[in-house]
RNA sequence: GCGAGAGUGGCGGAAUGGCAGACGCGCAAGACUUAGGAUCUUGUGGGUAACCGUGGGGGUUCAAGUCCCCCCUCUCGCACCA
């Protein structure tokens, strides 16, 4: 027999059987209640990595888990196929990113079968093929029908590198960087005034806030995430008037949450981007200076002007308004902390109860006016350090007219009635989420399905004349804006609605557009009427149990919330919410190898000279480097491809399930690997080791108790327990295989203790048993391998086709319990008594335990607490 | 600063308030071998011991890694949102 199985042989084997037998192929069905497990589809960059294997490896087995536990599951794949590498390699190669993709696709397709997982592959889809995104293009129709695209002139993160727009979500925060940096690119992004394509998002921001509350099986940390990007915050806006009206401005308007604080505000502060700037400053001695500060500040980008730690700048208009409150005149200026985007781009400034205005009115010495006084510790409106911003305990209102003495949230809720009783404005909300800007300028995306016309100005293509192809004729330059303003063909068209000459609109879509809907095109990929048949959708929506990283809390998990919100309205589905349950995985890391000569180098060019590892060009010594994400640059990249060669898939997916919890990150260990593949092994030795011994079996030889029977039932059940409830309970993989682990241990020592030719016919029949539960415990982790041992004991029948085997409770318990003893808490002893002894009988036979008694020495104890089948504490 | 999470052997990691360290890696010894980096067996938190051990300090409890209070460190996310 050989010693290790030939895993490329079995699992080449199984992937053809599977693939030609159709198993995973997937039809609605009434008769079992549905599952639909679903793994975020990838990007085809053209090769897959272990962050993939891991992903891919967790999905694979809760859908073949679930498969097992009777449900029908939906199990497919695609390809996330739109998106700038294409391009960018059509530039560097010359290769039409159409080819380079759908050779990517190719390749990764391949890839994913060796790994064994269980896809429906009749439902692939490929968001860079027109029957994919003609529908981003009929959705984006439906959605200017109802005023959810538009279009508006903004300023916009633009990237340099990838010379295009980014929506607010896809600008990252870099630490050591002034600017935000591009989510693919790292490239630090600018502002730029431009026109746009925007998704009206926000009109569902308390619908999507409301939704967080709802979906209690996703990770906190996303859903906090999404709650503090969505940034709900109840306020007032109301009018300041200007002390000298204009003909054009008789008051500006402020937002703020602090309405309490009203009568202690002592100036106004206006963002630099307002209009209203220019209307204030026109012909007046301050306009200069007020120019010069504008244009200073706005050169600067968003992140560094917004910078928590920049200094509070500002200058004076010259203006007045008046306090509505007060009656008195308050000086109005522009600061640069003040965003034109949020609230009404304007604010009264409180400095006495606000860390900005405090600070800003240090600087520039106006009046600080203390209107909330603390009751536990009276403030020195004079002696002041910082604002008392203090809103939870009790603060209570001062210096504030008739409204002196109310508590903060009476003070709260008696000036926003007034404000709105006497006209002076009214209470609203305010969100932080701004509309997701999802044009861009590059040509491997959906066209946006607008025309611009001469006389008509923006028309929509018509329904009829969908899809709008991306043109094969353009030159990949990598200079000046996009291809498709390159195109002949496609830029010149006719006006559906005047028939004079309008010019096609180049900005394509955000590649988000495609992944945010593409878990309904499942439901119906063949569908050629609309995005996805309402039925199939009411049949498998929603997704059950949605797997992917945590990288997309705030980006594609929130747009694909949206836009399932969207096609609910319009009719297309029923769901509110696309995925019931959420699991994160956390990043695959390595080692990292450092010479202070070559850099970062490749675990395969050190070798190890007593202990010490050593550059294998220089002989210096490694230095070991931090565990961090794998990455080419690093060096510390392991190939999943290299894997499968060396050890299969099986060990693969074993490994990545095994060695950490799937939300945390998970070390690549070669060693490790190692372990899982001998843990392999020893199952496929067991198995053969004991054929002869199966083939004997005979279950039906009566109700014979022996010993070993008792032994494998109570190991069996056991396992069936633990693995089971590891799996209900969080997906906890790493347990479950440690548990399977375990039973494997056990019965290599049964099977030694009891030599095979002493064995009874019906303890030949309890093996057989015993290996089976193994298998199929085993099955959702190593598919090839299980399925080939279900052959080799006699089975013609797909293992992935079986029940998931259920435990007996009596058959858990063993007939023996060991009781610990304590004495006063610590372990002092241990005992064995029969399962099912009473209380009297337990606590009876730790008194006369040898140990024990030595440890009382001689003393009654004060107290014994008896724990059930769990352990005796004697209290002295 | 705000929010989320984490701190347990040499390492990855286990423990419904009830035997801390399951399982795996590594290491050590032995067996089988011409040989093994294959396989099998045994051992492996620290300490000679009493005992001590889950980031630190308090507390609740017969019993705390687990519950409560305070503090420290690290990771991630957001960061002038009025």
């Amino acid at each position: 027999m050989a010693q290790t199985y030939d895993h490329q042989a079995v699992e080449a084997k199984w992937q053809a059987h599977w693939e030609q037998a159709g198993l995973f192929q997937i039809k609605e069905d009434s008769t079992t209640p549905k599952y639909y497990c679903l793994e975020m589809f990838p990007y085809p960059s053209g090769r897959i990595h272990m962050g993939h294997v891991r992903v891919y490896a967790i999905g694979d087995v809760v859908a073949r888990y679930k498969t097992m536990r009777g449900f029908h599951v939906l199990h497919p794949m695609g390809w996330d196929a739109f998106g700038l590498p294409a391009e960018n390699a059509a530039i560097e190669k010359g290769v039409h990113p159409n080819v380079w993709t759908q050779e990517n696709v190719a390749y990764m397709k391949q890839q994913l079968r060796r790994m064994g997982l269980s896809y429906d592959w009749e439902r692939e889809v490929n968001t860079s093929q027109p029957d994919y995104y003609r529908w981003n293009q009929w959705i984006f129709l439906k959605m200017v029908e109802r005023d959810l695209a538009y279009r508006k002139r903004s300023a916009v993160n633009w990237c340099p590198s990838c010379e295009t727009v980014l929506a607010n979500e896809q600008v990252l925060a870099q630490e050591g960087t002034d600017g935000g940096i591009c989510w693919r690119c790292e490239s630090v992004v600018i502002q730029k005034e431009l026109e746009q394509w925007f998704f009206r998002i926000t009109q569902y921001a308390q619908e999507l806030l409301d939704g967080c509350d709802r979906l209690t099986s996703w990770p906190a940390r996303v859903l906090a995430m999404q709650r503090h990007w969505i940034g709900r915050s109840e306020g007032v806006e109301i009018d300041f008037p200007v002390a000298v009206p204009q003909a054009d401005l008789s008051a500006i308007r402020i937002f703020t949450t602090r309405p309490d604080t009203i009568h202690g505000a002592t100036f106004m502060s206006l963002a630099p981007e307002s209009p209203l700037v220019e209307q204030l400053i026109a012909g007046r001695v301050e306009a200069n200076s007020v120019r010069k500060f504008v244009e200073r500040v706005s050169r600067l980008d968003k992140a560094t002007r917004t910078a928590v730690d920049r200094e509070k700048e500002g200058v004076f208009t010259g203006a007045y308004a008046l306090n509505p409150f007060t009656q008195e005149q308050i000086p109005i200026w522009v600061a640069n902390f003040v965003l034109y985007e949020y609230g009404t781009g304007a604010i009264m400034a409180v400095p006495a109860h606000d860390q900005r205005d405090f600070e800003f009115a240090q600087q520039y010495h106006i009046p600080i006016r203390l209107v909330i006084q603390n009751p536990d510790a009276t403030l020195e409106p004079h002696a002041l350090e910082a604002a008392y911003e203090q809103q939870a305990h009790a603060g209570t209102l001062v210096n504030s007219g008739t409204f002196s003495g109310l508590s903060v949230p009476d003070g709260k809720r008696a000036i926003g009635e007034h404000v709105e009783t006497q006209g002076l404005g009214k209470r609203t909300v305010n969100f932080r989420l701004r509309d997701w800007g999802m044009a861009r300028q590059r040509y491997w995306g959906t066209p946006i399905p607008m025309l611009h016309c001469e006389h008509c100005g923006i028309v929509p293509v018509p329904e009829s004349q969908l899809p709008v192809l991306l043109p094969e004729d353009v030159p990949f330059t990598g200079k000046g804006g996009s291809p498709l303003k390159e195109s002949p063909s496609f830029a010149k068209v006719t006006c559906p609605t005047c028939g004079g000459t309008a010019r096609r609109e180049s900005d394509t879509m955000d590649t988000f557009v495609d992944s945010s809907w593409y878990f309904l095109r499942y439901c119906s990929p063949q569908e050629t009427q609309q995005p996805v048949n309402p039925h199939a959708a009411k049949h498998w929506m929603a997704v059950d149990q949605y797997v992917g990283g945590i990288e997309h809390a705030v980006l594609h998990l929130l747009y694909a919330r949206f836009l399932t919100k969207v096609l609910r309205d319009l009719g297309l589905t029923t769901v509110d919410e696309p995925f019931v349950q959420l699991l994160t995985q956390g990043m695959v890391t390595k080692e990292t190898y450092w010479c202070e000569d070559h850099r970062w180098v490749l675990p395969s060019d050190t070798s190890k000279e007593g202990g010490q590892r050593v550059c294998g060009q220089c002989g210096k010594a490694i230095v070991t480097g931090r565990t961090e994400k794998m990455s080419k640059s690093k060096k510390n990249i392991a190939s999943p491809e290299d894997l499968c060669d060396r050890y299969g898939a099986d060990t693969a997916r074993v490994f990545s399930l095994f060695a950490a919890p799937p939300e945390k990150d998970l070390e690549w260990s070669d060693t490790g690997v190692e372990g899982c593949y001998r843990f392999l092994n020893r199952i496929w030795r067991l198995v053969h080791e004991q054929l002869p011994v199966l083939q004997e079996g005979s279950a039906s030889s009566g109700s014979e108790q022996t010993p070993l029977l008792k032994d494998l039932q109570r190991a069996t059940h056991q396992t069936i327990q633990k693995v089971t409830g590891d799996l209900d309970r969080d997906f906890q993989f790493n347990t479950a295989i440690a548990s399977l682990m375990e039973f494997v241990n056990q019965l290599y020592k049964l099977m030694k203790e009891y030599p095979a030719k002493e064995l009874s016919l019906v303890e030949r029949a309890g093996w057989k048993s015993t290996l089976e539960s193994l298998l199929l415990l085993l099955a959702p982790f190593a598919p090839h391998l299980t399925e080939e041992l279900w052959q080799t004991i006699g089975h013609s029948t797909s293992i992935s086709r079986q029940p998931w085997p259920v435990f007996n409770p009596e058959l858990v318990v063993s007939d023996e319990w060991t009781i610990p003893l304590q004495v006063n808490g610590k372990l002092r002893s241990k005992i064995s008594v029969p399962a099912g002894s009473t209380k009297d009988h337990i606590i009876g036979s730790a008194e006369k335990d040898a140990k024990l008694v030595e440890c009382m020495q001689g003393k009654t104890p004060r107290k014994v607490i008896y724990v059930e089948q769990k352990l005796v504490n004697f209290v002295m």
